[in-house]
DNA sequence: AAACCTAGTTTCACTATTTGGAACTGCAAA
DNA sequence: TTTGCAGTTCCAAATAGTGAAACTAGGTTT
């Protein structure tokens, strides 16, 4: 699981506490949660306390139900204004899905795992929190192995092994060395695939996001299905799909912050 | 200001720190923060770093910059969802905003200020973070008071009393008093208007979103500026906009989480 | 080159907070 | 009334957080 580790104090208790929340999916009652956790009653309870108190949690006292709270909607708004990639790539995302005229994502990379910052489908123009925030597995979706691609060595090293591998479907890659294979395979590319790797009849071409030092920013991909397009047909996408992934990683690059916020 | 006070020991201090780099919009230096902070250098430090550990920031070692982490669009992502207001209020949003063909904001009250969940502009169809999580203040927005008004005596005085009352415009109400009256008005007629308020040339009408048992679960608005509506004819709006939101305030009442979660 | 900043990091004795077993409360069922 | 469950409070012991000061690493001045 991606559950981080606890060696932060209390802190790292409280969030990890909100994490388990966050996973249940649904709003849950006290004892739902402590059967699952390892603290006893009073420091489950007085954790509760204070996340509800600070707004990370909001509790229903009707139906004595925790759920997340409204902070955490405020934070992630700053959250994604601040990603320098995301706000800066959008009006990319929308040249890009427009001229395609199929779905666009926009993804960075986070724990070896992809996490959608944004998507554009033209079919039905209709994005918000239910897509952003997502996260995917790294290894077996387009812009997951852009990304793994086109780390340093050690990093990619680290992150393949820590993969925890599921097959999907038929053609997904379930071992650390088919992914390094196919990993050195999209270096050269400069382009990944996923060849209905996560999903039957989905497939994408996907491109890594790269800093002006070849740093991993994020990764672009552009999804259909094999219903549309075969995967060779496919790679008609790949001069356009490059061509803005490069000009986000520019764009990312030079754009610094204001020193002053007045 | 809307930041949370600190009882709560060092959770509280953490995601204290965690809103001052929210608050700040961009990527921000160690000593920045330092000075703002009433910690001391190692205790702002050992802050930083736990929460760095934990995700909720991010951090440039080559810019040593913090910035706000990836973990928090996770967990909004998860926040927005299992909010009970904002997934099932979506296609009525659409279908509002179509039959309209103006904006129509979907909002939560959150500290007597208005937290928009949602958001739909038939014109621009492309909504992101960038407006969900946004807040606005209660006192001068359509929903805000619209939310406001249908509270409990004891409620609507408080947070009516703990506005920090801005002159927008020339017609915001700027006082306590000034409010309530208005709020009263809202309550009889069911439905309040923003007659540039908050911002020039810019009206809206809107409406609580009230459980059955009159529980105030949000608001929603039609936006328009006053050169394509009058006030008056806003109005027109009135009988879609009070039927769409009595639905959402029932479909939230009835759809009760399910029991389990496989 | 030495002296001197400034910005960030580490140490460690001191202290406040957190911890959790156990005891309490309130409510509903037997 | 008794029993049981869910949630809440207490308090001595243990732990984790604190912050003054010392340290380090780069860069800048003398």
């Amino acid at each position: 699981m991606a559950t981080a580790k606890n060696n932060d104090g209390t802190v790292g208790k409280a969030l990890a506490l909100l994490d388990k929340v966050a996973a249940v999916g649904r709003p849950v009652r006290f004892s739902e949660l402590l059967v699952e956790s390892e603290h006893p009653k009073a420091t489950l309870y007085r954790l509760l306390q204070t996340l509800t108190n600070q707004g990370m949690l909001g509790y229903d006292s009707e139906r004595q139900m925790y759920s997340l709270g409204v902070r955490l909607v405020k934070l992630a708004h700053a959250a994604w204004q601040q990603s320098s990639l995301a706000p800066i790539a959008r009006p990319l995302l929308d040249q890009l899905s427009l001229k395609a005229g199929e779905t666009v994502h926009l993804g960075q990379l986070d724990h070896g795992q992809v996490l959608y910052v944004d998507k554009r489908n033209p079919a039905s123009p209709l994005t918000m929190f239910s897509d952003a925030g997502k996260i995917g597995p790294g290894y077996c979706t387009g812009i997951g192995k852009a990304m793994l691609a086109f780390l340093d060595q050690e990093q990619r090293q680290r992150l393949v092994q820590q993969q925890s591998y599921h097959r999907y479907t038929a053609s997904t890659l379930v071992s650390a060395q088919a992914l390094c294979t196919e990993l050195t395979e999209i270096r050269q590319q400069g382009i990944a695939f996923d060849r209905e790797e996560h999903e039957a009849n989905i497939i994408c071409i996907a491109a890594p996001i790269l800093s002006g030092t070849n740093k991993v920013l994020g990764g672009l991909s552009i999804t259909t299905s094999t219903s549309r397009y075969s995967l060779l047909q496919l790679e008609a996408f790949k001069q356009d799909l490059l061509e803005t992934a490069r000009n986000i990683g520019q764009l990312a690059e030079s754009w610094h912050f204001p020193e002053t916020n007045s």
